[in-house]
DNA sequence: TTGGTTTGATTACAGTTGTAATCGGTTGCG
DNA sequence: CGCAACCGATTACAACTGTAATCAAACCAA
């Protein structure tokens, strides 16, 4: 519990700021009232508490606060996939792959995407492993 | 809140228990103390909690009892992936199987496996959905 | 101008989680 | 036998979470 991250409703709200970055807290309020059927009380909890562990910044904008991520999407990202791999899959990444390659939805060019990912690594790996 | 799951902790325990079932007590606590430091005090916690959860059941095995899984590894794995790729991204999951192929350490037979699905994916896209 | 509305700040409150300590019974060592 | 070690059960407690309500200041509409 020490390491305060960011907990699943505060997902959402860190969803929204990212995709619109900046805005205003109403425009959050709004978009997840619709989204998640959250209060606008409860959203506001939410912004100052990402305020308080240092995700998020406000400025004022004319009457009304303009919120701004502190902490890029891609960080984030980064380090719940490294948290949930750990615990669940032991870090152990290929089981994880094969059941998303299985069960997702994947368009034909994300499937064509990946294989040329995996071409790649696979090419990366003969050559600086060998 | 209202739909208890399993928290970061208590994977380690099930973690424990899914690759030895059936396990007592002391086994448990035995892998956790030297795996993650975590107290004998702690475990037992953690192994009333999942108990009261009904994620596990103990039969009396002589003078202990001995753990057993109530619900299926696979089945938690599921659970916890839906609930991280639509926290993270959106349920999304082509970024995140972009990152882990980038990123993943993969032997060479995963990448075969993988490069396999693959293919398995597209040819039955292809045939189903067309 | 005055009362309802909006905003941000503060406070509330119960359930979850991580981390144990305490308690009472059993038991194995010396 | 007597006491330490161990076991499972119960209790503790603070931080984190989800979900808001209350409060105070400012703002707009009648």
């Amino acid at each position: 519990m020490r390491n305060p991250s960011i907990s699943d409703a505060e997902w959402e709200v860190m969803n929204v700021i990212w995709d619109r970055n900046p805005v205003t807290a109403s425009e959050v309020v709004d978009a997840l009232s619709e989204q998640s059927g959250r209060s606008p009380r409860t959203v506001k909890t939410m912004l100052n508490r990402l305020l308080k562990k240092g995700i998020l910044t406000h400025e004022v904008e004319g009457k009304r606060y303009l919120y701004r991520p502190l902490v890029s999407r891609e960080a984030c990202v980064e380090r719940a996939s490294e948290s949930f791999l750990s615990r669940v899959f032991h870090g152990d990444e290929a089981p994880m792959i094969a059941r998303l390659v299985r069960d997702a939805d994947l368009s034909e060019s994300d499937i064509e995407r990946l294989r040329r990912a995996l071409e790649e690594k696979a090419r990366r790996d003969a050559e600086g492993d060998a």
